[in-house]
DNA sequence: TGAACTCTTTAGACTAGCTACATGGACGTG
DNA sequence: CACGTCCATGTAGCTAGTCTAAAGAGTTCA
């Protein structure tokens, strides 16, 4: 029984296609088609079969895809030990963000590190996004969701948190709530919104909002970029949700933040991976890196 | 880094030369060092180190090798999980036992296991033997220890106790005590004892007479075979120390047992194995038979 | 029906790991 | 102190397993 083979097996599992497998190992969809063949014969009972022009496992084939995350996972603890012997975090990491925390952490993360380790990020939009499913291609996957709300869980995903961000009213300088030390959702009503895209998470606490104040918001644009939905609340055509620690990463101190009350109004900022993935210290240096960078933000915030 | 490679160097842990390893993997030794050097130079530092004429593993070897295990056990469960697939234990399962403990269970054991499963059998001088040393040999390892006193913790290795079988006393026929119910430490000072050979675990039991007695006891034999001491105790030689479900193995009903009180007097029969061998499903079928074996057999004395 | 896509088959090249044999220290002995 | 023995390691060559490349077979969609 080959741990090549079983690893094959699991990256089956995720990316739903042997073609997919193949290019992600680097290697011809033929000699994955070949390696999965071998299995199945040792296996002695089907793990795969065809539906359309595609290959979906079995439930047999699911399960032993399964054990083979173990396998894996005791595996990248070994090498990670024998990293720590070497003391040196070898190799590259990749890692997706969605922008604002990108903007909000990275930099400070690859200050931390040291030059033999090197950390490729990329961003995607979150609205769009599935986080899970950035799991099989990077490393390290930045997600956010709202306090409680973990839609990734169960997935046999490793999740840690790194930092609760709150939400605050944006405000242009000047409006009649700019001087208050908090508004609550009854302030909110009739106030003209700068929404964000369907789907987007926000969207819950607009609608929490609705839900306390007892009417309804009038939304007048929907955008995915915080910096553009900022440059709409400087321009005095609306207010908006603003992560606390983000904002201003346009045009500084420009916009005014004013905590929301009556409404839970955070988010939660987590690092997705898959387990074997977590276990490399190349990884866990950089989640380590994340998680003073995302405890130091938050000091400097709470702090003056 | 490769799973086969970290084996070997967890077969070097467990038997300390190149040559036992390349022996029981059926390989030459010029083999197993080539492929040690490869797994040393994927890791970047020593592993090994030489002393003498021999290999011995250094801290990061060891620690490596530790690691190597736990690889093996979820690759392990892997294969058993798909076995359980089949449901069919397949292969050979080779198991060492001490003589009256396999007197006791394998024969029902063994009429227990389906055909395609078969089990080679061994038996050891429990007197000369390092139980846990035989697990490199064997998959399963019938040992036994007094109550507590578990000589083998913390190796490593995966223990399921089988049974606790009490020691009796045993007496000739028509000897004085042959009447009571039973006997305590007082009763039994001025005997004439058939002991144990030096080392063999039924000795502590005979110094806790002693101790309880408040005096010596005179030891005329040493002998490690239990039918060779019960033949010396029917010819009114002297008494012996007898585990109670194995007595009568050589001349049936002849001994006479007394349970001894005041002294904790039994032994604890266990499995010790491999943690990724005993996740073998063939293995674990083995050991299911033979906790059930064990409970038949102290059923069937309990009950009448 | 044919163009596009996906998996599989086949044939051939390459490479990793094995054996066989030779080499070089370390230990014990006459 | 030289000799045989034991153990690990180098070297050369072979084999088996795994890859690529190219053709084939089945499915989907226009």
């Amino acid at each position: 029984m080959d741990v090549q083979r079983l690893e094959l097996l699991r990256e089956l599992a995720d990316r739903g296609s042997v073609t997919a497998v193949a290019l992600a190992t680097h290697r011809t969809p033929s000699a994955v088609s070949q390696q999965l063949k071998v299995l199945e014969r040792e296996a002695g009972l089907p793990l795969t079969q065809r539906q359309g022009r595609g290959l979906v496992l079995t439930d047999a084939g699911r399960a032993l895809a399964r054990s083979a995350t173990d396998v894996a996972v005791s595996l990248a603890k070994a090498t990670a030990l024998w990293d720590e012997f070497r003391n040196h975090a070898s190799g590259e990491v990749s890692l997706v963000t969605f922008p604002t925390a990108g903007q909000m952490l990275l930099p400070g993360v690859i200050k931390q590190l040291g030059a033999d380790l090197v950390l490729n990020c990329a961003d995607e939009d979150p609205e769009l996004s599935d986080f899970p499913a950035f799991t099989a291609e990077y490393d390290i996957v930045l997600a956010h969701s709202m306090s409680g709300q973990l839609s990734w869980a169960g997935r046999g995903l490793s999740v840690v948190p790194l930092m609760t961000e709150p939400l605050d009213v944006g405000l242009p300088v000047g409006h009649p709530l700019a001087d208050r030390a908090w508004v609550g959702p009854r302030d909110l009503v009739g106030e003209t919104w700068i929404g964000v895209t369907d789907g987007y998470p926000f969207e819950r606490i607009l609608h929490a909002i609705e839900q306390e104040a007892g009417s309804r918001l009038s939304m007048s644009q929907r955008f995915a970029d915080l910096a553009l939905i900022e440059s709409f609340v400087i321009a005095g055509l609306g207010i908006a949700l603003v992560p606390r620690y983000t904002s201003g990463g346009g045009q500084p101190g420009r916009v005014v933040l004013k905590p929301l009350r009556g409404v839970e109004s955070e988010r939660q900022i987590v690092a997705l991976m898959r387990p074997d993935r977590a276990e490399r210290l190349a990884v866990r240096t950089v989640v380590e890196a994340l998680r003073a960078e995302a405890a130091r933000v938050q000091q400097a915030h709470t702090a003056p």
